[in-house]
DNA sequence: TCCATTCTTCTACTCGACGTAGAAGAAGTG
DNA sequence: CACTTCTTCTACGTCGAGTAGAAGAATGGA
């Protein structure tokens, strides 16, 4: 469902209604607006969204982007772990060569910034 | 309920419910032995788990160390991103110092191993 | 061999999260 | 004030996880 945040910002209950489309048995219709809401309101009360109570079609943005998420999900998969570099160390060691490059990369552009 | 991966390798579904401890309202308590069996078998379908049938008390061991369970969730978690370099960047740019450290390590050790 | 004990399997209950949506209430518009 | 639009409240089904009892299978000693 956190898939809404395809589309990237400040949308009202209806405009994400149809962008959404139903899988499975349902042949692609869009979920009822209401369902939209109560998923937003879910979304909002765990902090992944915020949303303008002022306008009056309320205007629903996420939080986090898409990778942000990403990122964050990781963190906590890993903060679970009692051990840290441990996880860490399969994480790398079970990378692909490509990403691997990507990491060094990524950290090469860290350490200039600090 | 992973959490029995903490106590090492190969045992009985008594052995380890000697060593759990259920919290909460449940004074440190120990689960039925059922209650165990019934997760093992559950753990075993999903794969990770592996059993002795052989033996008449089977034995249960971790076909993953914990350590290798929280790589393998970080990579699905990762696989999961529709943008895993945008998620990675992410991820490397909120790690502290000291893990940039050890990753800048693991990619050395892997650089050299490959 | 037969019974008692031990271990395993089957079945089942509860709970929380999530996807889904209807009914009813609130707000804005002519 | 009536009509339409939007939001909130409530609710149902499903699913996975945690829990465990009842019944069936295997083992070991008398």
């Amino acid at each position: 469902m956190e898939e809404l945040w395809t589309s990237d910002a400040a949308l009202t209950a209806n405009e994400l209604r149809d962008r959404l489309v139903l899988t499975g048995s349902d042949s692609g219709r869009s979920p009822a607006t209401t369902t939209v809401l109560t998923v937003l309101s879910r979304l909002e009360r765990k902090g992944f969204v915020s949303r303008s109570r002022d306008q009056r079609p309320h205007r629903y943005r996420a939080l986090l982007s898409r990778a942000e998420h990403t990122a964050e999900l990781m963190h906590e998969v890993l903060d679970s772990s009692h051990d840290r570099d441990g996880a860490l160390a399969r994480f790398v060691g079970t990378v692909t060569a490509g990403e691997a490059q990507t990491l060094r990369r990524l950290l090469d552009e860290l350490s200039a910034r600090r």
